[in-house]
DNA sequence: AAATGAAAATCAACTTAGTTGCAAATATCA
DNA sequence: TGATATTTGCAACTAAGTTGATTTTCATTT
């Protein structure tokens, strides 16, 4: 989806060293059109070269928390990964609950359900998740 | 939060036995404010009388099921209930990321969301969720 | 009242996704 | 080069939930 990102650039000006798996965590997310499971990331780089786990799951956390990357608590038990770019501002998403994909939906609304949810409240609220479920396309095609 | 529904009415309706549990689990949620993780339905009906924990969870699920429940995907891997009559319509929530404690929001803006997002997609839209995250009011206060 | 049968609850074992602690391998710097 | 810090790997563990088989409960039928 952003190829239009340089990578090492991006962890360049983070202070973050650009080592090869940490590139290819991107990359594998940079080519997906669709928020990924960590399991998948792992899957896609082991088609390439080997890795344990434990590295993916530390990497994924680390980009996490420095906002490189966004994790989406979309489906139970299961967390989904997608580049936090500029070029990915945060956005709804859409899961299919026959073959469990999730696609990314056009940022728009979010900026009006800002101002509708953080009115009420004495929380302070720092982001908002919108998750559409339903049967994707292909899905509703089949059947 | 909901005392308005009669439980053992409810359950009969849809020719589901009002059990001692199904009506302990349902009597936790309905005494809640907020929705709570089926490790906390667990404790609270411990707390005066013994259960094992594959019973509850096929409870929560046989109601997530047939509608009476609604399992929200707010944390991850962890989910929420809360009841899902008719006092308790859809709604957006609030997660505080210090404390973890899951609020209702007001339904009100749900149906606007359900119109700019249906729309622009092959996809059938069944449902949608809204989750707020931030830090509570109390959270707040302390810190 | 006893026998039958179905639904509900329990138990032990398992699964899945992720985490922890520590050791080995690399990279960086003096 | 050696000393230090960072990254990666391995094995064992955890938390939340699931599975399959067994036992209990409870309403019917005899
Ligand atoms: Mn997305
Ligand atoms: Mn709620
Ligand atoms: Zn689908
Ligand atoms: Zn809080």
């Amino acid at each position: 989806m952003s190829d239009l990102c340089d990578f090492p650039q991006l962890l360049a000006g983070l202070g973050v060293k650009p080592t090869a798996l940490r590139l290819a965590v991107l990359e594998v997310l940079g080519a997906s059109s669709k928020a990924l499971r960590a399991q998948e990331i792992l899957e896609a780089i082991r088609s390439k070269r080997r890795v344990n786990k434990v590295t993916v799951y530390r990497i994924l956390d680390g980009f996490t928390r420095r906002g490189i990357l966004r994790r989406l608590a979309i489906e139970d038990r299961v967390s989904h990964y997608e580049l936090a770019c500029e070029h990915h501002p945060p956005h709804p998403h859409f899961q299919c609950h026959n073959c469990g994909q999730v696609q990314c939906l056009e940022p728009a609304p979010l900026e009006r359900m800002w101002r509708d949810l953080k009115g009420p409240l004495g929380n302070r609220a720092d982001r908002i998740d919108i998750r559409v479920e339903g049967v994707c396309h292909k899905c509703r095609e089949i059947s």
